[in-house]
DNA sequence: ATGGCCATCATGGATGGA
């Protein structure tokens, strides 16, 4: 089973490059951040006629996430984590007994800046909901874009990055908290000598940042020891940021029982 | 270099992204 993470940075803008993503990479779910599109505009017959059924949360112009699975998904729940947050940030739902939340965190802007008030706000409630998720019991797996670096090392300049959002100590000890409620950084994980821009998932339009190696570690996996003792390894799709038009992040893939190909 | 790019809504330029 093979688990994708995407910020794909506009749905509607990328219809050029997700068939032939979708038809290569065949992962078995799909979560999407930034859909930026309404529901009623939700590109549905390109992922059904692909044997997938869809969950979507989306909104006009911002934020919007979906998840589309070749498994059947229940419990479907839209909204989370924060109460009343008039902005679409996630969705989840239970696939082959794994619940999956699927997350597009926000940006901050700034350290001191409103909306980095709102990313510290947004990230207290989804660790409670991560904590009460735990509580429950269950294989967990949380995913998506958490802008968030997680260490100096996952940036291509700590210096440049140092205290900035992303990059704060309040926003990182966020992130570290959801790991002491018990989930593992899949990634960082499996791939405990990968840095730098091999590493990365987001790489900036501007200054040319993916041909220069310019990029952050801010798409994550999440999961419990269970699901960590059954994943075979996290793949960033580097191909996919190439090429007319792409998303700003790479799509990263969880193979979970089953090994990823070869390399090319 | 107070930047560079891209998407949205809208049709110019502001806003948001990270």
């Amino acid at each position: 089973m093979r688990i994708t993470t995407w910020n794909i940075n506009s749905l509607r803008a990328r219809l050029h490059r997700v068939p032939d993503w979708l038809d290569q990479a065949a992962p078995d779910v799909l979560c999407l951040q930034e859909t930026k599109c309404q529901d009623k505009e939700f590109p549905r017959e390109l992922f059904e006629a692909r044997g997938y059924q869809v969950a979507i949360y989306g909104q006009k112009t911002y934020n919007g996430v979906a998840i589309a699975s070749k498994l059947p998904m229940t419990d479907i729940e839209l909204g989370l984590p924060l109460q009343g947050d008039p902005e679409a940030r996630g969705i989840a739902a239970t696939i082959g007994g794994i619940k999956v939340v699927n997350l597009y965190v926000v940006n901050g802007k700034a350290v001191g800046d409103a909306k980095y008030a709102y990313k510290l706000r947004w990230l207290d409630a989804l660790c409670d909901r991560t904590d009460a998720w735990r509580a429950a019991g269950g294989p967990l797996l949380l995913c998506g874009d958490f802008n968030i670096a997680p260490t100096d090392e996952d940036t291509w300049d700590a210096d440049l990055w140092f205290g900035k959002v992303l990059c704060s100590p309040p926003e990182r000890a966020r992130f570290q908290r959801l790991l002491d409620s018990g989930l593992v950084d899949a990634f960082r994980k499996k791939h405990p000598d990968a840095w730098g821009r091999y590493a990365h998932t987001w790489w900036d339009y501007r200054g040319g940042g993916f041909q220069r190696g310019f990029g952050m570690r801010i798409d994550h996996f999440l999961v419990t020891a269970d699901l960590l003792d059954r994943s075979r390894a996290v793949v960033i799709d580097r191909e996919a940021r190439k090429g007319e038009k792409p998303s700003d992040h790479a799509p990263v893939t969880l193979f979970l029982d089953e090994d990823p190909p070869a390399a090319s």
